[in-house]
DNA sequence: GAGCGGCGCGGTACCAAGTACCGTTATGAC
DNA sequence: GTCATAACGGTACTTGGTACCGCGCCGCTC
């Protein structure tokens, strides 16, 4: 081969290019590989199916998350939820053009949607058993988990959306509002009621002046 | 035939079966149509794929969710959502061993456990939906609708999961109580500020002494 | 009772995803 | 030069799912 493109990429284009022109279903798995300048069996040797070409690597960043909530104590446990649910935000930004490609074609594809909510809920799942675990064995405190995991897993939906859309100019920020908006749902019935107490958890490395934004977007509309 | 055993009964029947005999991947299409006594085409002339097989007509159910969510005014909207949820809730506990026979092949088939979490989340969309449009075009309402309907969900799951594992006495009574903290968890930051308020959601045809169960339960496990 | 149209069913053939296996080629170590 | 390894391609096979055709049964009409 000419092509200095390693193998998985020039499937990965082959699949979106034909995705879009004649659709999911329409394409077949030979045609994918045909583009890509592969035999089929070559495909099928990079991944596990058709749909897995265009999703990234579900599972390493599954295992990514799990690392990142592992290292934490008790008090840390909402910064390592939060930076958590980033480190998955921030790798869909990354992958920037072709994350909306995905998008378009998951808003189209019943099937391919399917599957991101199916990836979705590995997240979810992982966040619940931190969460859970977090919260200890209190009465109604597994049900607070999961409410609290359903959250997280939403604001971070939510804001990646809002990402694919291009409705959200910086979606870091965006959601540390929501995550901040998620913790202090979560956390103001037991505050000593004082009437409006929030919580927001941030990054350790921003300016001042980012976290004051932040605060101030916080508070301004919850 | 001589059984006078509807075709679809028996379909479903031999499929748990054998997927309890032998697994759900090593179970072929043609093995279930053959132990029902009917031929390969007649299966997926009744259900659209093989997974459908076990699962309900979700379709069905989908639909009479939106139309309760549907009949309902601004005043009535937790009402109708909790009525809803519980819509979902009563239609899996009517099925009794047969839901219970599909949680364990969903525990074990992640093929299975994902489709589960397709349909569902089918279900959250609408309640996101139609929280949405009840909040309005406000600021932040988006993702409070999309927290909220999350929220729902995820109590009507872990309202069902512990009925499935027969950790669950009463299940509609515990979903009220969950679907209570839901909500009391999204309007309580609107409230007074008075401190303490709980919003209770029951039906109307409860008997008193029920209702009290339920507001000592939601009082005393919040 | 003869015809007749609809309906549920079975069989065959076909398509495409995914798997298993084998042969080929290139690369690099010794 | 030889051998080992890894990546690739081709072929054949299994299986889920679709399309299509033909058969038998039931009820209806005349």
């Amino acid at each position: 081969m000419v092509t200095g493109i390693p193998v998985r990429e020039r499937l990965v284009d082959a699949a979106l290019d034909l995705f879009d022109e004649r659709g999911y279903e329409q394409t077949t798995a030979d045609e994918i590989a045909d583009r890509a300048g592969v035999g089929r069996t070559t495909l099928f040797r990079h991944y596990r199916s058709k749909e897995d070409v265009i999703f990234p690597d579900h599972d390493r960043l599954v295992a990514a998350v799990r690392e990142r909530l592992a290292t934490s104590s008790a008090e840390t446990a909402l910064v390592a939820v939060t930076d958590a649910v980033r480190l998955v935000l921030l790798r869909y930004v990354e992958e920037g053009d072709r994350a909306r490609r995905r998008y378009a074609l998951t808003s189209r594809v019943a099937a391919l949607r399917d599957r991101e909510i199916a990836s979705v809920a590995r997240y979810q799942r992982l966040f619940r058993e931190f969460i859970a675990e977090w919260m200890g064995p209190a009465p109604g405190a597994a049900l607070r988990a999961e409410l609290m995991a359903a959250a997280v897993v939403s604001a971070h939906n939510h804001v990646l959306r809002r990402w694919l859309r291009r409705d959200a100019a910086d979606p870091a920020a965006e959601l540390d509002a929501a995550m901040a908006q998620v913790v202090s749902l979560f956390t103001r019935p037991d505050e000593p009621a004082g009437g409006g107490s929030t919580v927001v958890v941030l990054r350790d490395h921003h300016d001042p002046e980012y976290v004051a934004a932040t605060i101030r977007r916080v508070l301004t509309q919850p």
